[in-house]
DNA sequence: ATCACGGTTCAAGTATTGTCGAACCATGGC
DNA sequence: GCCATGGTTCGACAATACTTGAACCGTGAT
C-alpha cells in the first residue's frame, strides 16, 4: 500500500515569505542552499562542509528547506536528489534567492553568514 | 554614571547574513520593517497592525531587530526613534531589503508572509 | 530472499525564542 | 520637586526549534 517514498511538497502558492526566510537563516541550511545552487546533488554528496553531521540531523535540515519550499526531494533509485526551487522561488519572490546567495559567502572578510 | 539610553547597535562589518534573515523571518518583525520602510517611526507609532501588543514584547521585537542590524534606535526626547538601515543593509547585502520588502505584502492573494 | 546502503521517522533531551507583567529609568511638563 | 509618559530590562514560564541515536523502509545487488 501507499509507499511513502515520495516526500510532500508545498505549493508555491501556499509558501510564505517568512518560511523561506527562517530556513535561510540557518548557517547550516543556508550553506547547503549554497551547494544546491550549483545544482541538483544527492544526500550523500551535500554538506561537504559538515561531514561529520549525523545523518538524522542532516535529514532534518533538508526537512525544513523542504516544507519551507526551499528545496525539492525527489527518490532516485536508492538515493535522494536534492535540488534548488530556483525558478519556482524567482517568481514568487523576486530577486530573493539571488541577493541571499549573492551576500558575501562564506570564506569572506567578515565571515558574514556564519 | 553611564546611563544607557543610547542603545549598542552592531557595526555592518559584525553583522552575519544568517541574522538578519532570521530578524526577517518573524511576520510580526517583517510587518514593523515594511511600516520603517516608510520613513523613522516612534515606538508608540509603529506596530499599528498589532495595538494591542505589550509594550515589553514590542521592545522585544525592537531589540531583535536592533542586534541583527536592521534596524536603528536612537533616542529623541522621552520617545525613542526607529528607523531602518536601509542604506547600509543596501551595501552589504545589495538587494535583500529590495526583495524582501517587494516580495508579497500583507494582504495579498495567498497572504504569503503570514 | 537476504543484505548492505541511503535515507527518513520517532522519541527524548537540550537549547533557544517568544510572551508579558512588574519593576525600573530618563525625560518633559508642571 | 513631583508626576505622567514612553520605553527598556528583568524574571519566569510557555512554546519552538535543534540534535541525535535507534528503529525502520525501499531499493539494488548478490
Amino acid at each position: 500500500m501507499a509507499t511513502v517514498t515520495r516526500l510532500p511538497h508545498p505549493d508555491m502558492s501556499e509558501v510564505r515569505l517568512t518560511d523561506v526566510l527562517f530556513a535561510l537563516s540557518d548557517p547550516a541550511r543556508l550553506e547547503i542552499v549554497r551547494e544546491l545552487a550549483d545544482g541538483p546533488l544527492s544526500m550523500a554528496e551535500c554538506g561537504a562542509t559538515n561531514p561529520a553531521l549525523p545523518k538524522s540531523t542532516k535529514s532534518h535540515l533538508m526537512k525544513v528547506l523542504r516544507e519551507a519550499g526551499v528545496v525539492r526531494n525527489e527518490p532516485d533509485g536508492r538515493r535522494r536528489v536534492l535540488s534548488l526551487r530556483r525558478a519556482e522561488l524567482d517568481e514568487t519572490f523576486p530577486g530573493l534567492l539571488d541577493s541571499v546567495l549573492g551576500s558575501a559567502p562564506p570564506t569572506t572578510p567578515a565571515n558574514r553568514d556564519g
